[in-house]
DNA sequence: GCAAGGTAATTTGATATCAAACTATCTTGC
DNA sequence: GCAAGATAGTTTGATATCAAATTACCTTGC
């Protein structure tokens, strides 16, 4: 069935059963597999992650608070695509553990600002490590096809990221 | 930077603001185009499917089952990658609604097998019909690319795919 | 200046998910 | 046969998510 999958063919069992074998009426639907594909792919990184006693969750907020001064809860709503709601318990337990920290905006009584600390500086900086090395792994897997891959999941991103309707 | 995006540079104001920019130390990460990308298409579907009161995380458990004459939860769990306690409220659900039927096994107490009734099968095609119609958009966001795509994403799902350890 | 409507964050309620503990049953070794 | 261990499914507990409702505050139109 093509698709080499290079290494080691025999070593402690590697096809065995559980390789999920693909649904014929999937075999053809690029959503499928793009599913899988992230769904396993980021469940290594989570297992990795969660060993070394790391939120895996948290990476993408962590960063995005890395690389700005600060921001407000609804900005990082909107970076990371996430629902407000969701933010509002994200924050309350990085801000429990000390990994931001929140300071009232003076012009603005409804809002707040939270900005990393330097506990929260560090753990994004381990979360990034982590993530390097399952990417790497991702870009040997992908090998010379990196920026196609990367070209049409971004126009995939920006055609179904739209706001709401279309 | 290579990949034209092609389709109108101007038209309906696509820039605006909410376009979620990507942050710089995502930028050259695949797992992170890929998780945005699944994301937002996957939520696409889930609206229209939504809309039209059908249960879009019923559509693999549905669309597996529509292609064998019945299974035992554990194969189920096994081929949609989901853990079987998992399955166990999913199935609860779809057997309460009349979509599935399960019947015993005689051969082992502790099992069943289910299979789909009419009314699943019905509803496994609707969100079958609307599942292909975003899949469509997304054969034309792939164009040429589309086999490579297909066969990078089935690369990483094998790699990363596998039980446990590596 | 004040009422009407908008916006920021939170709370509440629903669903999906996994992992670990549990129950009931089956299989194996002896 | 029967005790020990494996397996099928469920239950329980934790987390992540969204949507809708809520509260508090801001902005606008007049």
């Amino acid at each position: 069935m093509a698709m080499e999958t290079s290494t080691r063919p025999d070593t402690h069992a590697p096809s065995a059963e559980g390789e999920m074998l693909v649904p014929a009426m999937f075999q053809n639907l690029i959503g499928y597999h793009l599913r899988v594909a992230q769904e396993t792919s980021f469940q290594a990184f989570a297992r990795a992650a969660g060993k070394a006693d790391l939120k895996p969750g948290w990476y993408s907020l962590l960063t995005v608070l890395a690389e700005r001064e600060s921001m407000t809860p609804s900005e990082l709503s909107r970076i990371c695509g996430r629902d407000r709601s969701t933010l509002t318990s994200s924050l309350k337990a990085l801000s429990h553990r000390g990994l931001i920290e929140r300071r009232p905006n003076p012009d603005d009584q409804r809002s707040y600002s939270v900005r990393l600390t330097e506990n929260g500086r560090g753990m994004q900086k381990q979360l990034h490590a982590i993530a390097v090395v399952y990417d790497r792994r991702l870009d040997e897997i992908a090998g010379k096809d990196k920026a196609v891959l990367i070209a049409v999941l971004g126009r995939i991103a920006a055609t179904f990221g739209m706001p709401q309707d279309c």
